[in-house]
DNA sequence: CGCATCATTGATTTGGCTCAAATACCGTGG
DNA sequence: CCACGGTATTTGAGCCAAATCAATGATGCG
């Protein structure tokens, strides 16, 4: 490998831990440590985990766990939601590769909401101690960490938007498109989404039902915009899906 | 005055500048200098300027503007929203004394959403260029930021949970318990509102028309929740209204 | 005092929900 | 490989909570 020829010895364990280090990392620029320069990747690099890799269906952490570090995905994909402590459940966002998980747990010393896989995910554990440690002498990532963090509160803003008053078909097009987007930013093709959450999670997560994602879906398929099969989605007129989204600007 | 006891020259202008500090600041403890301590407290003081007074109406800024600063409401209230494209616009939140604006704006370099004034307010300006400077070498205040900024982050979740799925009357109610348990905070009577701003603000924000908001209050008023009159509500059963809000945790 | 805005209340409509059923899909075990 | 059971999704029919439409009443301001 040509990788040896500049970082020779002790192969297989340095090599696995370059290949999983920031720097070499496929999400490296959308991702926590984007803007900053060698000495303080690594820097930041060692402050990172990686977990073993989450199943579908299993949690990362729990609505009301001890807050301990933040996560950011690695690959896969995760729901974050909240339960009421009558049972219902409200999904707040989706989490894709780049994407961090568990800010809110910085306001109190608890998660205030869970996240779980949808799929099978790697996650980067980055332990709230060390990074607070490294970013206080790290300008550069501390001003960075601000910014993923206020990046959160203009998602969550745009996700209110479309809760406030939005029809329906608005809404299950303006999610569409912002995943559509998301996918460009992690060099997929943004046109050929799969989706890797069930129908009820984008309903739950859009305010709606089932069935009236589902009819939405029918109906965009019928009408030429999309080629909807099972998990997976295909944009056929984004002309007419941003037509749809109206006059909102996206996340 | 006492006060000169200990701080005795330059008279008016430094008992004027010393009333105005975060140290002897009605709102000290629930605003960003929450847990600093004297030294800390006054380097803190040295960044922040404060603004002349919004009338009602007028704007702290707009949407687009670029970000300069973050801010804190000393006295009075405000509105932040989003307008689209299309003229419609959205409210995000509404912020009392002790609550920071702008924190959108730290992901970009421009604020996300407008504030304005919903009556005439004093406003804590805290230019960012010198907030980071000094939280550079404070890592109380830097630590402190990154709270109120998560806290933004998990309010905006728990209004996320209001606009999901939730029934109007619950959204009202929750809406006014809200409303209640920060002015408890703020050491006014939780009991006796006084709503700043208009009904077509709370139906905008909850995502529901001012009818049904108008409707709401007048229902809650004959069951002896409440008791309406035009912009003062006085919360007669606190119980019946944490009752309404069911099971669900609040900001 | 008169105008303009805001709020309340009533009548009607409707978008999306609920209830109900059929269909497609997936993993499992024979 | 195929049958089977369970789950996820789609589709249909009717209903309901809240929106819209329409006045009327109250408040505050110049």
């Amino acid at each position: 490998m040509t990788i040896d020829t500049f970082k020779g010895t002790a192969a297989s364990l340095s090599l696995d831990k370059l290949r999983r280090s920031c720097g070499y990392c496929a999400m490296h620029d959308v991702c926590l440590p984007a803007g900053l320069d060698g000495g303080d990747l690594e820097r930041l690099d060692s402050t990172v985990r990686e977990r073993r890799p989450l199943d579908r269906g299993s949690a990362l952490f729990h609505q009301g766990d001890s807050f301990t570090a933040l996560y950011v995905v690695r690959s896969g994909s995760l729901k974050s939601y909240v339960e009421g402590s009558d049972g219902d459940m409200q999904i707040l966002g989706f989490h894709l590769p780049g994407e961090i998980m568990g800010v809110g747990g910085l306001t109190n010393d608890h998660y205030p909401s869970s996240v779980e896989a949808l799929e099978r995910s790697s996650i980067c554990e980055l332990p709230y101690p060390q990074l607070q440690a490294v970013s206080a002498s790290m300008p550069a990532l501390h001003h960075q960490l601000i910014r993923v963090i206020s990046h959160e509160i203009v998602s969550e803003q745009a996700h209110m938007v479309m809760m406030g008053k939005q029809q329906a078909q608005r809404r299950v097009a303006i999610f569409l498109r912002s995943l559509a987007d998301r996918y460009g930013r992690l060099s997929r093709d943004p046109t050929a989404l799969t989706l890797p959450m069930s129908r009820g999670d984008i309903a739950n997560y859009l305010g709606l039902v089932i069935e009236t994602v589902s009819r939405l879906f029918s109906r965009m398929e019928a009408d030429g915009i999309l080629a909807v099969n099972r998990k997976s989605v295909r944009i056929l007129r984004r002309d007419l899906l941003d037509a749809l989204c109206g006059g909102e600007t996206e996340s």
